[in-house]
DNA sequence: ACTTTTTGACCGGAA
DNA sequence: CTTCCGGTCAAAAAG
């Protein structure tokens, strides 16, 4: 794990209660249901101390392993559509950037590209760690948020997609302090040489977001 | 052993 | 004050 609490300041969060687990030896739920049915034994121990566990972490029980996946879930999706008839607010098929002055791009209706990484959603060159996901009440779709992995770098997007993977809308806040990372694996070393490709980059500083005449 | 994703709890501002 | 809600944290799980 990273520490990525740099922005926020420590608080006073000396003791993060988040006590470990009494039980926390078993590995799949499966697994557990197995043992529990040939031993029928009880691990579960009360130690006994006063540990105080603020936050229970509910436990992460495995997905159903085969279980309709093919099946689409059905019924999730809007029968009538009567209800809710906030305005769809359907842009042009092309993409649109709305840039506001705080360091914000909104993007909406974007195009999945076609051969799609498949890794990361919507490789843009940058590397997101996923850290959230939420479900507004504006729209019944998760919204995801991500941070870029890049040390150092404040940059952090929010992603609305549909049940298709469709990407619905794209937030973008602040800008990136640090190039594209390569794609390719391991083209760097040489010997000596140190070839210092930041400073270009970063001697924009105020160029990049100064025009934008818009909104 | 590592990094990334998943996901409920936690936080803080707004109502 | 309480309640609501969007954003973040971090343990566990997944890759």
């Amino acid at each position: 794990g990273s520490k990525w609490k740099m922005q926020s300041q420590e608080k006073i969060t000396a003791v993060k209660p988040v006590a470990s687990r009494p039980f926390s030896s078993f590995s799949s739920f499966s697994k557990l249901l197995k043992d529990f049915t040939t031993t029928g034994s009880t691990p579960i121990t009360s130690p006994g101390e006063t540990v105080i566990v603020r936050r229970p972490k509910a436990t992460r029980f495995a997905s159903p392993p085969s279980d309709l996946t093919t099946g689409i879930t059905a019924t999730t999706l809007q029968d009538g559509g009567s209800d809710t008839t906030h305005e769809q607010m359907v842009v042009d098929t092309e993409q649109q950037a709305v840039s506001c002055d705080d360091h914000q791009t909104v993007f909406h209706n974007i195009n999945k590209p076609i051969h799609s990484a498949r890794n990361r959603l919507s490789y843009d060159g940058y590397n997101w760690r996923k850290y959230g996901q939420k479900q507004v009440k504006g729209s019944e779709f998760p919204r995801s948020y991500y941070k870029c992995t890049y040390p150092t770098c404040p940059v952090k997007r929010k992603v609305e997609t549909t049940l298709d993977g469709q990407i619905a809308e794209i937030v973008y806040n602040g800008e990136h302090n640090h190039p594209k990372p390569h794609l390719s694996k391991k083209p760097v070393s040489s010997t000596g040489t140190e070839v210092v490709i930041a400073d270009l980059y970063g001697s924009n500083d105020a160029g990049a977001e100064s025009r934008l005449g818009g909104c």
